[in-house]
DNA sequence: CGGGATCCTACTCGATACTG
DNA sequence: CAGTATCGAGTAGGATCCCG
Protein backbone atom coordinates (compact mmCIF):
# COMPACT_ATOMS: atom_id res chain seq x y z
CA UNK A 1 0.00 0.00 0.00
CA UNK A 2 1.38 3.31 -1.05
CA UNK A 3 0.31 6.54 0.55
CA UNK A 4 1.59 8.72 -2.23
CA UNK A 5 -0.05 9.79 -5.42
CA UNK A 6 2.81 10.42 -7.77
CA UNK A 7 4.85 7.44 -8.92
CA UNK A 8 8.61 7.55 -8.73
CA UNK A 9 9.17 6.48 -12.32
CA UNK A 10 6.96 5.81 -15.27
CA UNK A 11 7.56 2.13 -14.76
CA UNK A 12 6.49 2.18 -11.16
CA UNK A 13 3.54 4.25 -12.26
CA UNK A 14 1.89 1.20 -13.71
CA UNK A 15 2.26 -0.65 -10.41
CA UNK A 16 1.46 1.90 -7.76
CA UNK A 17 -1.33 3.90 -9.31
CA UNK A 18 -2.95 5.69 -6.38
CA UNK A 19 -5.67 8.14 -7.25
CA UNK A 20 -6.12 11.65 -5.94
CA UNK A 21 -9.18 10.36 -4.09
CA UNK A 22 -6.87 8.22 -1.98
CA UNK A 23 -4.74 11.23 -1.12
CA UNK A 24 -7.84 13.16 -0.19
CA UNK A 25 -9.12 10.37 2.04
CA UNK A 26 -5.86 10.07 3.94
CA UNK A 27 -5.44 13.78 4.40
CA UNK A 28 -9.04 14.32 5.37
CA UNK A 29 -9.02 11.59 7.98
CA UNK A 30 -5.62 12.67 9.26
CA UNK A 31 -6.84 16.21 9.62
CA UNK A 32 -9.71 15.00 11.73
CA UNK A 33 -8.00 12.55 14.06
CA UNK A 34 -4.68 14.39 13.93
CA UNK A 35 -6.07 17.36 15.80
CA UNK A 36 -5.47 17.98 19.45
CA UNK A 37 -8.34 16.05 21.02
CA UNK A 38 -10.18 13.69 18.65
CA UNK A 39 -8.04 10.63 19.19
CA UNK A 40 -8.12 11.02 22.96
CA UNK A 41 -11.90 11.38 22.90
CA UNK A 42 -12.27 8.31 20.70
CA UNK A 43 -9.97 6.32 22.94
CA UNK A 44 -11.96 7.38 25.99
CA UNK A 45 -15.28 6.41 24.44
CA UNK A 46 -13.65 3.17 23.30
CA UNK A 47 -13.81 1.94 26.86
CA UNK A 48 -17.50 2.62 27.37
CA UNK A 49 -20.39 5.02 26.80
CA UNK A 50 -19.97 8.26 28.71
CA UNK A 51 -21.83 11.44 29.49
CA UNK A 52 -20.49 14.78 28.34
CA UNK A 53 -19.09 15.70 31.71
CA UNK A 54 -17.52 12.28 32.14
CA UNK A 55 -15.68 12.57 28.86
CA UNK A 56 -14.39 15.94 29.92
CA UNK A 57 -13.24 14.54 33.24
CA UNK A 58 -11.29 11.77 31.54
CA UNK A 59 -9.63 13.92 28.91
CA UNK A 60 -7.53 16.21 31.09
CA UNK A 61 -7.18 19.73 29.88
CA UNK A 62 -9.92 19.81 27.29
CA UNK A 63 -12.20 22.82 27.46
CA UNK A 64 -15.96 22.65 27.24
CA UNK A 65 -15.85 24.38 23.90
CA UNK A 66 -13.27 22.05 22.36
CA UNK A 67 -15.02 18.95 23.65
CA UNK A 68 -18.27 20.13 22.09
CA UNK A 69 -16.62 20.90 18.77
CA UNK A 70 -14.69 17.62 18.75
CA UNK A 71 -17.75 15.53 19.56
CA UNK A 72 -19.79 17.31 16.88
CA UNK A 73 -17.15 16.59 14.24
CA UNK A 74 -16.91 12.94 15.26
CA UNK A 75 -20.69 12.65 15.23
CA UNK A 76 -20.82 14.23 11.79
CA UNK A 77 -18.32 11.68 10.49
CA UNK A 78 -20.34 8.84 11.95
CA UNK A 79 -17.68 7.85 14.45
CA UNK A 80 -19.63 8.81 17.56
CA UNK A 81 -23.32 8.51 18.38
CA UNK A 82 -25.01 11.19 20.48
CA UNK A 83 -28.08 10.34 22.54
CA UNK A 84 -30.07 13.00 24.36
CA UNK A 85 -32.35 12.10 27.25
CA UNK A 86 -35.26 14.43 28.00
CA UNK A 87 -34.57 14.79 31.68
CA UNK A 88 -33.91 17.48 34.23
CA UNK A 89 -31.04 17.99 34.58
CA UNK A 90 -30.28 17.12 30.96
CA UNK A 91 -28.31 13.98 30.21
CA UNK A 92 -26.42 13.38 26.99
CA UNK A 93 -24.54 10.19 26.34
CA UNK A 94 -21.82 9.58 23.81
CA UNK A 95 -20.76 6.24 22.42
CA UNK A 96 -18.56 4.97 19.64
CA UNK A 97 -20.39 3.79 16.55
CA UNK A 98 -19.29 0.50 14.94
CA UNK A 99 -17.28 2.54 12.50
CA UNK A 100 -15.69 4.50 15.30
CA UNK A 101 -14.77 1.27 17.05
CA UNK A 102 -12.86 0.06 14.01
CA UNK A 103 -10.56 3.02 14.38
CA UNK A 104 -9.30 1.82 17.75
CA UNK A 105 -7.03 -0.86 16.30
CA UNK A 106 -5.00 1.23 13.82
CA UNK A 107 -4.97 4.13 16.26
CA UNK A 108 -3.60 1.90 19.02
CA UNK A 109 -0.95 0.60 16.65
CA UNK A 110 0.18 4.14 16.05
CA UNK A 111 0.03 4.90 19.77
CA UNK A 112 2.20 1.90 20.54
CA UNK A 113 4.70 3.04 17.96
CA UNK A 114 4.74 6.47 19.55
CA UNK A 115 5.29 5.09 23.03
CA UNK A 116 7.95 2.65 21.91
CA UNK A 117 9.96 5.11 19.86
CA UNK A 118 9.50 8.23 21.94
CA UNK A 119 12.66 7.83 24.05
CA UNK A 120 14.74 7.43 20.91
CA UNK A 121 13.05 10.41 19.32
CA UNK A 122 13.81 12.56 22.35
CA UNK A 123 17.42 11.39 22.23
CA UNK A 124 17.67 12.27 18.55
CA UNK A 125 16.26 15.70 19.20
CA UNK A 126 18.71 16.36 21.99
CA UNK A 127 21.60 15.28 19.81
CA UNK A 128 20.34 17.34 16.87
CA UNK A 129 19.93 20.44 19.01
CA UNK A 130 23.33 19.92 20.61
CA UNK A 131 25.06 20.02 17.24
CA UNK A 132 23.50 23.40 16.56
CA UNK B 1 -3.53 -0.61 25.33
CA UNK B 2 -5.26 2.52 26.49
CA UNK B 3 -4.51 5.88 24.99
CA UNK B 4 -5.99 7.83 27.83
CA UNK B 5 -4.47 8.93 31.05
CA UNK B 6 -7.39 9.18 33.41
CA UNK B 7 -9.11 5.95 34.46
CA UNK B 8 -12.86 5.66 34.27
CA UNK B 9 -13.27 4.47 37.85
CA UNK B 10 -10.98 4.01 40.77
CA UNK B 11 -11.15 0.27 40.19
CA UNK B 12 -10.07 0.53 36.60
CA UNK B 13 -7.40 2.90 37.78
CA UNK B 14 -5.40 0.04 39.19
CA UNK B 15 -5.55 -1.82 35.88
CA UNK B 16 -5.01 0.84 33.26
CA UNK B 17 -2.43 3.08 34.85
CA UNK B 18 -1.08 5.14 31.97
CA UNK B 19 1.37 7.84 32.89
CA UNK B 20 1.42 11.42 31.71
CA UNK B 21 4.57 10.52 29.79
CA UNK B 22 2.48 8.24 27.62
CA UNK B 23 0.05 11.01 26.87
CA UNK B 24 2.92 13.30 26.01
CA UNK B 25 4.47 10.74 23.68
CA UNK B 26 1.26 10.14 21.77
CA UNK B 27 0.43 13.79 21.45
CA UNK B 28 3.96 14.76 20.52
CA UNK B 29 4.22 12.12 17.81
CA UNK B 30 0.74 12.88 16.55
CA UNK B 31 1.56 16.55 16.32
CA UNK B 32 4.53 15.71 14.17
CA UNK B 33 3.09 13.17 11.75
CA UNK B 34 -0.40 14.62 11.95
CA UNK B 35 0.61 17.79 10.18
CA UNK B 36 -0.06 18.47 6.57
CA UNK B 37 2.99 16.93 4.93
CA UNK B 38 5.10 14.69 7.22
CA UNK B 39 3.31 11.44 6.55
CA UNK B 40 3.32 11.98 2.80
CA UNK B 41 7.04 12.75 2.87
CA UNK B 42 7.75 9.65 4.94
CA UNK B 43 5.68 7.50 2.62
CA UNK B 44 7.52 8.92 -0.38
CA UNK B 45 10.94 8.25 1.14
CA UNK B 46 9.67 4.81 2.13
CA UNK B 47 9.98 3.76 -1.48
CA UNK B 48 13.55 4.86 -1.97
CA UNK B 49 16.16 7.54 -1.30
CA UNK B 50 15.38 10.80 -3.07
CA UNK B 51 16.88 14.19 -3.73
CA UNK B 52 15.19 17.31 -2.42
CA UNK B 53 13.70 18.21 -5.76
CA UNK B 54 12.49 14.67 -6.34
CA UNK B 55 10.65 14.62 -3.04
CA UNK B 56 8.99 17.86 -3.95
CA UNK B 57 7.99 16.48 -7.34
CA UNK B 58 6.35 13.45 -5.74
CA UNK B 59 4.47 15.29 -3.03
CA UNK B 60 2.14 17.41 -5.12
CA UNK B 61 1.39 20.84 -3.75
CA UNK B 62 4.13 21.12 -1.15
CA UNK B 63 6.07 24.37 -1.20
CA UNK B 64 9.84 24.59 -0.98
CA UNK B 65 9.55 26.13 2.43
CA UNK B 66 7.25 23.48 3.87
CA UNK B 67 9.32 20.66 2.43
CA UNK B 68 12.43 22.11 4.03
CA UNK B 69 10.72 22.55 7.39
CA UNK B 70 9.16 19.09 7.27
CA UNK B 71 12.43 17.38 6.37
CA UNK B 72 14.26 19.25 9.12
CA UNK B 73 11.74 18.16 11.73
CA UNK B 74 11.89 14.55 10.56
CA UNK B 75 15.68 14.68 10.58
CA UNK B 76 15.65 16.12 14.08
CA UNK B 77 13.46 13.28 15.29
CA UNK B 78 15.76 10.73 13.70
CA UNK B 79 13.22 9.56 11.15
CA UNK B 80 15.03 10.86 8.09
CA UNK B 81 18.73 11.00 7.26
CA UNK B 82 20.12 13.92 5.27
CA UNK B 83 23.23 13.48 3.19
CA UNK B 84 24.94 16.41 1.48
CA UNK B 85 27.28 15.87 -1.47
CA UNK B 86 29.92 18.51 -2.14
CA UNK B 87 29.19 18.93 -5.81
CA UNK B 88 28.25 21.66 -8.23
CA UNK B 89 25.33 21.90 -8.54
CA UNK B 90 24.74 20.78 -4.94
CA UNK B 91 23.08 17.44 -4.34
CA UNK B 92 21.25 16.52 -1.14
CA UNK B 93 19.72 13.11 -0.63
CA UNK B 94 17.10 12.11 1.90
CA UNK B 95 16.42 8.62 3.13
CA UNK B 96 14.38 7.01 5.86
CA UNK B 97 16.34 5.90 8.92
CA UNK B 98 15.62 2.45 10.38
CA UNK B 99 13.39 4.17 12.92
CA UNK B 100 11.57 6.05 10.19
CA UNK B 101 11.02 2.81 8.31
CA UNK B 102 9.25 1.27 11.31
CA UNK B 103 6.65 3.99 11.06
CA UNK B 104 5.53 2.79 7.64
CA UNK B 105 3.57 -0.18 9.00
CA UNK B 106 1.32 1.59 11.54
CA UNK B 107 0.97 4.55 9.20
CA UNK B 108 -0.16 2.30 6.39
CA UNK B 109 -2.65 0.64 8.70
CA UNK B 110 -4.15 4.03 9.42
CA UNK B 111 -4.07 4.92 5.73
CA UNK B 112 -5.92 1.74 4.84
CA UNK B 113 -8.53 2.51 7.45
CA UNK B 114 -8.94 5.97 5.98
CA UNK B 115 -9.34 4.66 2.46
CA UNK B 116 -11.73 1.92 3.48
CA UNK B 117 -13.99 4.09 5.61
CA UNK B 118 -13.86 7.32 3.65
CA UNK B 119 -16.95 6.67 1.51
CA UNK B 120 -18.98 5.95 4.64
CA UNK B 121 -17.62 9.03 6.34
CA UNK B 122 -18.60 11.20 3.39
CA UNK B 123 -22.07 9.66 3.44
CA UNK B 124 -22.40 10.36 7.16
CA UNK B 125 -21.36 13.95 6.64
CA UNK B 126 -23.88 14.45 3.87
CA UNK B 127 -26.65 12.99 6.01
CA UNK B 128 -25.61 15.05 9.03
CA UNK B 129 -25.54 18.26 7.02
CA UNK B 130 -28.84 17.46 5.37
CA UNK B 131 -30.58 17.25 8.76
CA UNK B 132 -29.39 20.77 9.54
C1' DC C 1 19.88 22.93 -6.80
C1' DG C 2 18.69 23.45 -2.29
C1' DG C 3 17.70 26.12 0.58
C1' DG C 4 17.15 30.77 4.06
C1' DA C 5 14.64 35.12 5.35
C1' DT C 6 10.33 37.73 5.41
C1' DC C 7 5.77 38.81 5.22
C1' DC C 8 1.15 37.64 5.46
C1' DT C 9 -3.32 35.02 5.94
C1' DA C 10 -6.27 31.66 7.94
C1' DC C 11 -7.37 28.80 11.14
C1' DT C 12 -7.01 26.41 15.61
C1' DC C 13 -7.48 26.66 20.14
C1' DG C 14 -8.17 28.69 24.91
C1' DA C 15 -10.54 31.87 28.18
C1' DT C 16 -14.53 33.78 29.57
C1' DA C 17 -19.29 34.73 30.05
C1' DC C 18 -23.91 33.49 29.36
C1' DT C 19 -28.20 30.08 28.77
C1' DG C 20 -32.17 26.43 28.56
C1' DC D 1 -25.62 19.58 33.03
C1' DA D 2 -24.55 20.53 28.59
C1' DG D 3 -23.97 23.37 25.92
C1' DT D 4 -23.59 28.45 22.86
C1' DA D 5 -21.41 33.07 21.82
C1' DT D 6 -17.68 36.07 21.58
C1' DC D 7 -13.05 37.54 21.76
C1' DG D 8 -8.16 37.21 21.30
C1' DA D 9 -3.47 34.88 21.09
C1' DG D 10 -0.64 31.75 18.87
C1' DT D 11 0.74 29.18 15.01
C1' DA D 12 0.75 26.40 10.73
C1' DG D 13 1.29 27.16 6.25
C1' DG D 14 1.59 29.78 1.58
C1' DA D 15 3.88 33.44 -1.48
C1' DT D 16 7.75 35.69 -2.64
C1' DC D 17 12.49 37.08 -2.91
C1' DC D 18 17.29 36.29 -2.29
C1' DC D 19 21.74 33.46 -1.75
C1' DG D 20 25.98 29.99 -2.13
Amino acid sequence: MSLVDEPLTTYESACSGVTADTQAAIRDVLNRIGDKWSLLVIATLGERTLRFGEVQAHVPGISQRMLTLTLRQLERDGLVRREVFAEVPPRVEYALTPRGATLITPASALAEWAIGHYPGILASRAEYDARG
